[in-house]
DNA sequence: TGCATACAGGACCAGATTGGTCCCAATTCG
DNA sequence: CGAATTGGGACCAATCTGGTCCTGTATGCA
């Protein structure tokens, strides 16, 4: 548990798939369905989403689709959950909403819980798309990786 | 988001509690319920989970009740996860299952969201029962925090 | 101009999860 | 014996979420 919806786990699998293409390529949401195995409704939504933002830019029309708005080492996995999932609290006090346990108090249960909160902030804060999507650095991955169709298993069970 | 149920949230203000009063003193769940404003029900059921496992130690009948099976400082904010939601694992491909997804390649993302996952573990991790019970390190706090009665704007708003 | 393609922006539903309550049995102290 | 307290469930209502679907709008092409 500590789980991330799975929207935005299906979030972070299609970008890193756009990311891995070239930054600059053009994806239509019915090609991403496709080559992920996430059903069509729900990747559109999801891209809708992250359009709306400033990760993905969005053409309409026939040969329309999506491409990265910027390059990949620069979106941060942070940044995807905050922009699909809201600010990241661990608890509802470790944010900065205050809006309970608002007795004004320098709470050290809070203070403290909010330092757990920066500590998970700052790891996925550290990790972009780029890294995601490419984690293989020291040598090239001799087998064929079917992480294209990565979630195939995933309704099953 | 990516939160923690608010069960496991109001272990951790109620562990917090215990701790701060001595690792050796005897709790009753009424006794926490009255001075953290958690409806009784709730404490009661969080501390039976509790003590299940050797987080806490309980004694019944009457003049019962809880007190830290170990050291605050030994008992880290991930295992109180680990035991009130299961394994900590951000989505379903980070963590050791492998349910899905089960292609047997080494995906990227997996491999990648292993090492995200393994950093907010770790964040997790390196936080004890005794850090969030007394993070006044430096300066004692001089204000009369009311975080003994912490949640209690939390059901209104 | 007409049409196919693709995104935009919703509404909508069913299933799962969760917060929360309640009940009854077992244990211990006075 | 009786009060207090934990143990271990079942149980319900509300919320959240995954997922689908529908209608509108923009674009490219024949
Ligand atoms: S003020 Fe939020 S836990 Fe004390
Ligand atoms: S195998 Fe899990 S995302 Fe590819």
């Amino acid at each position: 548990m500590l789980r991330l919806t799975k929207q935005t786990d299906y979030a972070l699998v299609l970008l890193s798939l756009i990311a891995r293409n070239g930054a600059s390529e053009m994806f239509t949401a019915r090609d991403l369905a496709r080559r992920t195995n996430i059903p069509l409704p729900m990747v559109s939504k999801i891209l809708k989403r992250l359009g709306k933002e400033e990760i993905l830019h969005s053409v309409r029309g026939a040969s329309g689709g999506y491409r990265l708005a910027r390059d990949p080492s620069e979106v941060s996995v942070a940044e995807i959950i905050l922009t699909l999932e809201g600010p990241i609290s661990i608890t509802e006090c470790s944010g900065e909403s205050d809006t309970l346990c608002a007795l004004e108090c320098s709470c050290p249960v809070s203070s403290t819980l909010q330092r757990v909160n920066r500590a998970v902030i700052d790891a996925l804060e550290g990790i972009s798309i780029g890294d995601v999507a490419a984690p293989h650095h020291a040598a090239s991955d001799p087998k064929p990786c079917s992480c294209t169709a990565p979630l195939i298993g995933a309704p099953g069970a």
